[in-house]
DNA sequence: CAGAAAATATGTTTTTCAACACAAATCTAC
DNA sequence: GTAGATTTGTGTTGAAAAACATATTTTCTG
């Protein structure tokens, strides 16, 4: 737990981004119910079931959401990049978690107490709507993702995972080499597939050139390639 | 088009059930903001890649939406029922709606102005987090339907799906059938599977004594079994 | 009411992908 | 550094479900 210092007014600016009608007294207000914690590679945020104490915000690092499916496979439902919000969906639905979060690497999270922030969205009705939309643009991405992942071939749900990995967390200075080293696991848990369907899948865009493969490092080589693979499903 | 002609108040007073929170003047501001339609049966609300215009209500009827897939299949991403809401997330996210919405039956929809609408939101903030509230709700439901859809097998997804329509259309006063009464294919759709695996597992539950079939009425037999088998995937 | 169109039903074939098995490589904790 | 655990890689098999084909029934439309 106990990794570098945490930089509290750095912290609290980078959240601040996340929220531009935030008046001067509410960030006062808002930096009196803060805290920030260090997690370690791989530690769970939050486990299904539990109830949410307040809002998460990523500050640093990275983090999966995944629910847990019937014959015990994962189904990866978000991945959080920072600076952003996750696991705010059940705070707001005043529900328990129905997912868990975990990260993926050492990161830095923030908590905003709920009272607090619901004390600020009660003052700000513009802060509200911008949330309000925020998780209707999500609801989109969900609706969207449940058609690609029942609908999409193999090939294609990969490749569709792959550009948007690519699109969330971006690439190394190379152009090419995804800011992003997942487990096969998790990409299968991503792409709805199999473990081994990721593998094999993986060393056939390989095979294709389509990428190339170096341990958990991903280039992708031909991005049009990978695209219309994508579209045609 | 032109059937019953429409009760305008008593309408009004449905969709004012939507919005406890409506403050008089507020409802009062709506009222001279809101226009109702009759939509026949088959009848298309809107279509992907439309402007929302407003706020939909559904009042009377019902209504599927739906989203094109990859192979031309379509998949059911939400039924409405009266009075509730729908159409709503391309309205708040201010994106252009990514689904389609089609009348089941021969329904009533009002449309609340967006300018109207955003001005009482902005000065009932309390409306706001409530359907900030409502549309995590929705997303929830969202990403479980992701998973049980990927996940389960054509005879949970079916079983899951029958459930479904129960609990949101409820059951003739028989107690036993189905208040909807919807093609095979729509059922295919809602539970990603093709048309001809629908009628297969219609008939499959009809022979095991769990449904009966009667044309496009079922009744449900034997709920518990039913219940196993969406659990179980 | 007749004809056409749409929906339902059912059998057969083919494709896709999960399940399983096992070997090799890599990571991790002591 | 080494033993054990985890992750990766690859082949094989079988089950599930899509695709296709076609007949029958129902519904719609003029």
């Amino acid at each position: 737990m106990n990794q570098n210092p945490i930089d509290f007014n750095k912290c609290m600016s980078a959240v601040f981004t996340l929220f531009p009608k935030l008046r001067e007294e509410e960030k006062e207000f808002m930096k009196q119910h803060t805290t920030f914690t260090n997690c370690r590679k791989n530690e769970m945020v939050y486990k299904e079931g539990e109830r949410p104490t307040g809002l998460i915000v990523l500050v640093k690092g990275k983090v999966k959401v995944f629910k847990e499916g019937v014959g015990g496979r994962d189904q990866i439902v978000r991945m959080a990049k920072p600076v952003g919000l996750f696991g705010f969906r059940a705070l707001f639905a005043e529900e328990n978690h129905i997912a868990s979060a975990q990260t993926i690497e050492n990161s830095i999270i923030a908590t905003v107490d709920k009272s607090c922030l619901y004390d600020i969205l009660r003052s700000n009705v513009g802060l509200t709507l911008d949330i309000l939309k925020g998780l209707a643009t999500e609801l989109g991405f969900s609706n969207s993702r449940t058609v690609t992942l029942t609908q999409k071939h193999i090939r294609g749900r990969l490749a569709e995972s792959l550009i948007f990995l690519k699109d969330t967390y971006g690439l190394e200075p190379d152009g090419k080499t995804l800011k992003i080293y997942l487990l096969r696991e998790d990409l299968a848990n991503l792409s709805n597939m199999t473990t081994s369907n990721a593998i094999r899948t993986l060393s056939n865009f390989s095979e294709e050139n389509i990428i190339s493969l170096d341990g958990r490092k991903i280039k992708i080589l031909d991005l049009p390639r990978l695209e219309k693979i994508s579209e045609r499903g």
